[in-house]
RNA sequence: CGGGCUGUGGCGCAGUUGGUAGCGCACAUGACUGGGGGUCAUGGGGCCGCUGGUUCAAGUCCAGUCAGCCCGACCA
């Protein structure tokens, strides 16, 4: 391609609203657009990146066997009627009728309609186990579109399926999916690590998310350097922080005036203490397959609930804070003076924490007090303790007992074991070796493919633009002669056919501007490999050769030239890929 | 959904106590220039987000509305 007719339109000023380095330079170098809250275009160049990532994934998924397929973007709503998440969606899925008033859904996943496929097309064992996979459009309508292409509300991603006889087999499937993340993510110049994440009801290691660590990432991670422990925020568990009771006298409860202090900074600065002698109180509805309940969950000062982890531990399929009248209800006070004492109307759990404090504060259920010196066993009781807390720095590793770690990353990959979810909500059946009926089980599999590319961009650049790992860069060399004339013409022209012809994908910048200009253009681009044909070095039938990413400079024989790149790009491929 | 900020040529922005819109970049033409976004000259391009109001007069003031961006979304 040749830049006199390619459209790249470069920003050598940074757009107002892009937030985040790889949002700016993926603007500023010209391969998207935005065209809408959340909507983006891909002009050429951004085009090629794009379906190079696709390619990576589309190799190492069909080497594990996976089998590729389209499905349509537009899904009727039936479909999700079978799983009831039609209404459980809610507003993140974009709801739209046909002319003749039929409900449609803008798929913002495929888990039903590769069910179907899958329901009707197979029906013995002898044709288990699958997976289908297809990389295609999602749209979720987000609250909240940001960060570019990060998290837009119409995306690309790639999302797999896999259907097993048995545990045994889906285990199987999800190694052979978890190798292929691996391969796939390295291939693509792109260093992920590995966490454990909420799996819901399935519970024990059947869901990893592959993280790239960013500090714009929107996802905590907690890891451990002793021992290896990496989980997301949702999913970390707790170490069992010291839970001795310290040997403190046990007080008796006193009632305290309050006035319009309700929160934990305001009863700190209050009473002039630490949050962590507080007990909150906090109280959600949960609801259950088949009931719904109210209860209080007590949880020290200075943490928080994690909603996942307690919803999880209630068996809870849906759980939310209560409104204050609810809370008025329950409690008998306003919001800000709910405790545990005397809290008669309703289960009360706590979180582990809470097992050791002696003489805490907390509120009294009534309008403007909190009681201090408030003992569990003394003052109150506790149904169940459970790990419902947030984990955090510094807390401690659940496996090895060290001080955990965090950092922020971003989601570029998720493996999940779904189970009978799907194949039982839809009746997906096949029949085993004793002819009975059997739900196949599933795993799932996802990646964000416009996200990954921006987290490449996230992860490789400086101040002069894009470093491209060579696997995915929109091209492999960037061809530019001093001035498209006379000699310096010859040689480009003649360098660029050759190159091609030898596999090598060329950017050849004709155009007729300086060549200042069109450096600082190739560094915005940062295609990995840039030749330079100059009148200088030519005089000695020489050509430049400089990486974008190291800034290594070489002068080539003319008649090396070729097998000079060749190996160059060798080496490059050669380095992501190990 | 709540809060904040911003809407003025393609992009980045200025526009004072209200008086009929400007700068840089980009674009077009020409000349010079030619290894890190060059110089000069000339030129084209704007319903000042939209609607309504105040006023002799509104980019500017008021009300509403739409859009974008940022932060937050109940932790008692």
């Amino acid at each position: 391609m040749k830049c006199s007719r390619l459209i790249f339109p470069t920003l050598k000023e940074t757009p107002s609203d892009a937030a985040i380095e790889s949002h700016r330079l993926m603007l500023r170098s010209g391969l998207i657009r935005k065209l809408a809250s959340g909507l983006y275009s891909y002009l050429p160049l951004g085009l090629r990146v794009i379906q190079k990532m696709e390619n990576i994934i589309k190799t190492e998924m069909d080497k594990a066997g996976a089998q590729e397929f389209r499905m349509p973007l537009l899904l009727p709503r039936e479909l999700w009627d079978e799983t009831g998440r039609y209404e459980l969606m809610g507003d993140l899925m974009m709801k739209v009728a046909d002319r003749g008033n039929k409900d449609f859904v803008l798929g913002p996943t495929h888990e039903e309609a590769f069910t179907s496929i899958i329901r009707d097309a197979i029906k013995s064992y002898k044709e288990l186990p699958v997976i289908v996979y297809q990389i295609g459009k999602k749209f979720r309508d987000e609250i909240r579109p940001r960060f570019g292409v990060m998290r837009g509300r119409e995306f690309i991603m790639k999302d797999a399926y896999s259907f097993d006889m048995d545990e045994e087999g889906l285990n199987a499937s999800y190694q052979a999916m978890k190798q292929a993340y691996i391969n796939l993510f390295k291939a693509a110049g792109l260093k992920t690590v590995r966490v454990g994440a909420d799996s819901g009801a399935m519970g024990g290691s059947g869901s990893e998310e592959f993280m790239v660590p960013s500090h714009i990432g929107e996802n905590e991670i907690i890891v451990c350097e002793a021992c290896g422990y990496a989980a997301n925020d949702e999913a970390a568990v707790c170490g069992q922080n010291n839970h001795e009771k310290k040997d403190n006298e046990i007080l008796p409860v006193e009632e305290v005036d309050t006035p319009d202090v309700r929160s934990i900074d305001e009863l700190v600065a209050f009473f002039k203490t630490t949050a962590d002698k507080f007990i909150k109180t906090i109280i959600y509805r949960y609801m259950t397959q088949d009931s719904e309940d109210i209860v209080a969950v007590l949880i020290r000062g200075d943490l928080e609930v994690n909603e996942i982890k307690l919803a999880n531990n209630l068996g809870a399929v849906n759980i939310a804070l209560v409104d204050d009248q609810t809370i008025k209800k329950v409690t008998g006070a306003p919001v800000g003076f709910a405790g545990p004492v005397d809290l008669g109307k309703c289960r009360i759990v706590a979180d582990d924490s809470v097992k050791s404090m002696t003489n805490s504060i907390t509120g009294a259920n009534k309008k403007d007090k909190h009681l201090i010196n408030v003992n569990i066993g003394t003052d109150f009781e506790v149904t169940d303790f459970l790990d419902v807390r947030m984990v955090k720095k510094g807390d401690l590793c659940p496996e090895c007992g060290k001080s955990l770690d965090s950092f922020r990353g971003i989601e570029v990959g998720h493996i999940f074991k779904l189970g009978l979810k799907y194949t039982k909500a839809m009746h997906c059946i096949v029949l085993d070796e004793n002819g009975k009926e059997h739900y196949p089980i599933m795993g799932c599999y996802g990646i964000g493919v416009d996200r990954s590319v921006a987290a490449v961009v996230e992860q490789n650049h400086d101040e002069n633009g894009i470093l491209w790992p060579i696997t995915i860069a929109p091209y492999h060399v960037e061809l530019i002669p001093i001035k498209y004339d006379g000699r310096m013409k010859e040689v480009s022209d003649s360098l660029y056919t050759e190159l091609w012809n030898k596999g090598v994908e060329v950017l050849m910048d004709d155009r007729p501007s300086r060549p200042g200009f069109k450096f600082k253009d190739a560094d915005l681009l940062g295609i990995p490999i840039r030749i330079t044909i100059g009148e200088k070095s030519l005089a000695e039938n020489k050509i430049e050769i400089k990486l974008r990413a190291t800034g290594e400079t070489e002068f080539v024989e003319i008649s090396e030239a070729v097998k000079r790149i060749l190996s160059i790009k060798d080496d490059l491929e050669s380095a992501i890929l190990g």
